[in-house]
RNA sequence: GGUCCGUUCGUCUAACGGUUAGGACGCAAGAUUUUCAUUCUUGUAAUAGGGGUUCGAUUCCCCUACGGACUACCA
């Protein structure tokens, strides 16, 4: 048991794009996986043919692509197991519920939909509420209460029968969990849930989940918290299916909750928070969108590291870490309780301090396509450059063009303020003494030109801060950036006297 | 309503039953600076409440309150 190899599945189904909570599940696998030495499986739980949503399941391969979570086997990649699509192993699941069926550990249900809500609502009528258990499948149309031929007969004609769970009554399960430790609860407080469905001829979660899970030999369950409720159905399948000796080890991971405190996160939230809840930009089949953290400016690195620390962290006071530093450090007892709230001021931190960081002709190679829409073609090098001056100030990738277009494109106006402030007494006149300086250079050359006007500021007595602060209005356009003489060495001398013209003409 | 899970600064979190309850984000102040930022320094702020157990509880137990999940022929 305890040799036994590490494997674990993220399994999502495709109803959408997937959200945060949903990639940190994914990452925590993913760590352990990479952690042990063990493999890595994405398994797609489409077994609810209504709320399938076409591109789902692309969007979380790209997603994870993105995110740099490698899958070793499963959807995408194939593997000794496949089909890894749940749809496509239809087949294998009918056997299993018969099996338990056999077994006295299920039965067959023919009450249909409609009946069942009925019932619902006489019981809600009364203050009651109604649980498909052991005090009710006798009294229902079920193959315990049905003499045999009638069963036999029902199974030919009737196209909606369903396989129920015959959850025991008055049974302690007694379960273990890696977070939460051990939990008791009592099989009468559990209804019987369906398994099997002959109307789609598809098992339902809880079936399929047990049995790939056990087919494709994994060893560790690493899910959200919203599951913690069925593992006793799960151990019960188990105890059922006659593999509680291969059962895998399971945690149940606290949930990411919204900022505002109300609730779990869900894929309902779209961007309607004010920050993204899913990974890459969404478009659904019915034309809607959600923003995504690659387009709203984030590095996958920082995202991830962001992730990372909301319910788990290393022990220490390290915060920043690759993704193999977390896998070095990532252990699933370290992970908290409870819930956690997502701060999207601190996902704006921590990829400020990935942008400080990263290669400039990296964040250039994002920055270009911005420049692009912006109707501005810049060469690799020079928004390299640019990058370089001002990455400082960045939060995100899509900060750059705010902070850097005047390197691009002269100003067209000048902030009112900052011309107020600093366009007046002798500043403009200085204006022009540094024209000349700059006019006399055959090229500009930031510390060169940083001592010839310096050196006339002093000689002069003017105030540094006027003159230079007038320098860059004329310059920038408003009061920003980084040194002046940093700017102008790459803007140029043709168009550092461009910009000092126009500003002694509209000034 | 029922079942289960949880509760340390506003937020993410640390603390063998013994700490001035630590770090980070945010916020505030100061320093540096030609501007805006960055950076640095300092400050701000928490053990939900009540009972136990113990020489001693953030830590163990119980109750209450609050929060969350689940309660489908969805996952």
């Amino acid at each position: 048991m305890l040799e036994r190899k590490v494997r674990v599945r993220f399994a999502p189904s495709p109803t959408g794009a997937l959200h945060i909570g949903g990639v940190r599940t994914a990452l925590y696998n993913y760590l352990f996986a990479r952690q042990h030495g063990g493999d890595f499986i994405l398994r797609i739980e489409d077994t609810d043919s209504q709320r399938f949503v076409a591109g789902a399941e692309d969007y979380i391969i790209n997603s994870l692509k993105w995110c740099g979570i490698n899958i070793d086997e499963g959807v995408s990649v194939g593997g000794p197991h496949a089909p890894y699509r749940q749809s496509e192993r239809k087949e294998i699941y009918l056997k299993y519920a018969q099996e338990l069926v056999a077994k006295g550990w299920a039965y067959y249900a023919f009450d249909t939909s409609e009946e069942l809500t009925a019932i619902r609502s006489e019981y809600e009528a009364e203050g009651k509420t109604f649980a498909y258990n052991y005090e009710i499948r006798t009294k229902l149309k079920t193959s315990l209460s049905l003499p045999a031929n009638e069963v036999e007969e029902l199974l030919k004609s009737c196209n909606h029968w369903v396989v129920r769970f015959k959850m025991p009554e008055n049974h302690e399960i007694k379960m273990n969990d890696i977070v939460r430790g051990n939990v008791v609860v009592n099989s009468s407080t559990l209804d019987d849930k369906v398994l099997y469905k002959a109307a789609d001829l598809l098992p339902t979660y809880h079936l399929a989940n047990i049995v790939d899970d056990h087919l494709m030999e994994i060893s560790h369950v690493i899910r959200g918290e919203e599951w913690l409720p069925s593992l006793p159905l799960h151990y019960m399948l188990y105890e059922a299916l006659g593999w509680s000796d291969s059962q895998p080890i399971f945690a149940h991971l606290p949930l990411l909750l919204k900022p505002d405190g109300k609730g779990k996160l869900s894929k309902r939230d779209g961007d309607k928070l004010g920050f993204p809840v899913f990974p890459l930009f969404w478009t659904a089949p019915d034309g809607e969108t959600a923003r995504g953290y690659k387009e709203d400016g984030y590095l996958p690195e920082a995202f991830i590291n962001m992730l990372s620390l909301l319910g788990w962290n290393p022990g220490n006071d390290q915060e920043i870490m690759t993704i193999e530093q977390m896998t070095e450090l990532f252990s699933i007892e370290k992970c908290g309780k409870s819930g956690s709230r997502f701060d999207p001021e601190k996902a704006k931190w921590f990829n400020a301090q990935y942008i400080k960081a990263a290669d400039n002709t990296q964040l250039a190679e994002l920055f270009l396509p911005i420049c692009s829409a912006n109707g501005v073609e810049v060469s690799l090098d020079l928004a390299a450059k640019v990058i370089g001056l001002v990455k400082d100030r960045a939060s995100l990738i899509t900060d750059f063009w705010g902070l850097a277009s005047y390197f691009f494109t002269a100003p067209t106006s000048y902030d009112d303020k900052a011309v107020a402030k600093f366009w007046k007494n002798d500043n403009p006149n200085a204006i022009k003494v540094i024209r000349d300086i700059v006019n006399n250079c055959d090229t500009i050359v930031a510390a060169d030109c940083e001592a010839l006007v310096h050196g006339y500021i002093k000689e002069s007595g003017l105030g540094m801060g006027g003159v230079m602060n007038s320098f860059r209005l004329a310059i920038v356009g408003e009061s920003k950036g980084p040194s002046m003489f940093d700017i102008i060495e790459i803007l140029g001398k043709k168009e550092t006297l461009s910009r000092l013209d126009m500003a002694l003409k509209t000034l």
